[in-house]
RNA sequence: CGGGGAGUAGCUCAGCCCGGUAGAGCACCACGUUUGGGACGUGGGGGUCGGAGGUUCAAGUCCUCUCUCCCCGACCA
């Protein structure tokens, strides 16, 4: 039923205050998600981390398929001299490409690559696929593995291979192209929030920060506990720039050739650091119900004979049940030889949001002991009506964990007008500052602060994304004409 | 790629300076006593000491080479 203890998992959790980078890998290793790999940058998905990216999964499919996308699955080895045919392309992904050059004991005639992304093997194929403007818009979306060959690999945040989901689309309209890529923005934006607990900042990132062959990279920047900013998921306009280095026309009313526009999207592992980092504590890893591995442990307490002990048992038995046929992940923790407060401290660490104690005192009182993972609360909950009150202790702390994540988030960001307030401000969390689109500038400020310019931030009126109102003014590191402001943090 | 650190039991590490029977804690297995916030007793299993070469009667320990991993920076989802 429970699965016994990995390796690591039991060690000592550095506090956040003391050392977070240290904090984080101790709460990975906590909640048991990964395991090491014998690749450098690689780590191996235990069953919990595994689950997790399932959920995942599950969510962000469903809602692709409501707006009509599709599932394929393209090859992993991409000919070398695809990546070459879209000149940004190749540029911003050569540095970091794994190539295979051998096969079957000979050395192949073309180097093939291990995909960093996909948009060259589609869009050579999106070739054959359009024709007619009745085939447009071609909606498709894949469940993948990429290579990046990343220098400083950090688990789940940047690693050498990583487990994502990659759209691709094709749109008659450079209009209908940005719409699209929009819209995903806005699916991964309630996707965060509803799902992961996350308050991102949604915007557009300036043009030294775009996606290689991008004509307009949209992110998703929800802040950490220390203040650093994750890119959490990214969705592209990328115009006609792959259709032209591909050639992917299609014929139009008019009888005549067009280009196709594109969009590609993606998410990826990465989110469940972030999300670990987000509503993580002291004590260990805090799941948001809607993914945790294990939304309610129950722990049984023994009682002083026999008879007490098995009516505990059977009531916990029960509570299992009931609450698994309700469709909740449960473990009964029914390990034996184990007192309580050790399992207490076992399900903490491994970041089960709800705790149920039932022990002989509950029984004689009709109830279990409810405990909040987040907030540590104890309350009573009757046995008889004890779905009910799981469900509405579940709902409250995916709420609570949601807020708490914002509020960090508002406490931590600062509109700043001057290079010492923006330079104060990076330092905790986040700067919006006017900032004058000039790459020396971004660099300047990278340099002095170790931050970036994240994005432009962008308002969602009526279930779109429109820029944020102009707002000139001077620079704020450079003092140059500036028209609107931009979050600045530093970044994982 | 620069700068640090580390490879010895499943995990964390001691042993190395000063060569001589491979250890501790935790974890694991068995039995018993415990059980409302990290229990204890007794017994037990488990090791090519990262790899290769060398010195030596003898190498975890000394020498040479090598591989790997981790952490901190620049590249990135």
């Amino acid at each position: 039923m429970v699965e016994q203890h990995g390796q690591g998992a039991d060690g000592p959790i550095t506090p956040r205050a003391t050392a977070y980078a240290q904090w984080y890998q101790d709460i990975v290793a906590a909640a048991e998600l990964l395991d090491q790999a014998p690749v450098r940058g690689c780590w191996i998905f235990r069953p919990n981390g595994y689950l997790i990216w399932e959920i995942f999964q599950r969510e962000l499919d469903a809602r692709f398929k409501r707006r009509g996308v599709q599932n394929v699955y393209f090859p992993l080895l991409i000919p070398q001299s695809y990546i070459a045919r879209e000149a940004e392309h190749v540029e911003g992904f050569s540095p970091e490409l794994a190539v295979v050059t051998h096969g079957g004991g000979e050395e192949l005639e073309e180097p093939l690559v291990v995909r960093p992304t996909s948009e060259t093997v589609i869009w050579a194929t999106l070739r054959r696929w359009i024709r007619s403007h009745r085939d447009l818009p071609m909606l498709l979306n894949q469940w993948a593995n990429v290579v990046r060959w990343e220098k400083r690999p950090r688990a789940f945040l940047r690693t050498t291979e990583f487990l994502w989901q990659e759209g691709h689309t094709a749109h008659a309209t450079a209009q209908e192209a940005r719409d699209f890529a929009l819209t995903m923005l806005g699916v991964y934006e309630e996707f965060l929030q509803t799902v992961v607990g996350m308050a991102p900042i949604v915007g557009e990132k300036p043009a030294h920060e775009r996606f290689p062959g991008a004509v307009a990279t949209f992110t998703l920047e929800p802040m950490m506990q220390d203040g650093r900013a994750l890119q959490a998921g990214t969705s592209h306009d990328l115009g006609a720039n792959f259709a032209k280095a591909f050639d992917v026309t299609y014929q139009g009313e008019d009888g005549e050739a067009h280009p196709a526009y594109a969009t590609s999207w993606g998410m990826t592992t990465r989110v469940i650091g972030g999300m670990l980092m987000v509503h993580g504590d002291d004590r260990g890893a805090i799941f948001p119900p809607a993914v945790a591995p294990v939304q309610v442990a129950i722990v049984p307490v023994s009682g002083r004979d026999a008879g007490a002990t098995q009516a505990v048992d059977e009531a916990a038995a029960t509570a299992r049940r009931d609450l698994t046929a309700a469709g909740y992940r449960v473990a009964l923790d029914d390990r034996p030889g184990l007192r309580p407060g050790a399992k207490f401290f076992h399900w903490e660490r491994r970041g089960a949001p709800l705790r149920l104690e039932i022990g002989p005192r509950d029984l004689a009182a009709g109830q279990a002991t409810a405990v909040t993972r987040h907030d540590g609360e104890k309350r009573p909950i009757p046995l008889s009506g004890l779905t009910g009150a799981v469900q509405a202790l579940l709902a409250g702390l995916q709420a609570d964990l949601a807020a708490r994540a914002r509020t960090i988030q508002e406490s931590r960001t600062q509109t700043v007008d001057d290079r010492a307030a923006l330079e104060l401000a990076v330092a905790q969390g986040y700067a919006l500052a006017r900032w004058c689109e000039q790459y020396d500038c971004a660099t300047a400020i990278q340099e002095a602060t170790r931050a970036t310019i994240r994005c432009f931030p962008l308002q969602d009126h009526d279930g779109s994304y429109h820029p944020a109102p102009t707002d000139p003014g001077p620079c704020a590191w450079c003092g140059a004409p500036a028209q609107r402001r931009a979050i600045v943090a530093r970044a994982y």
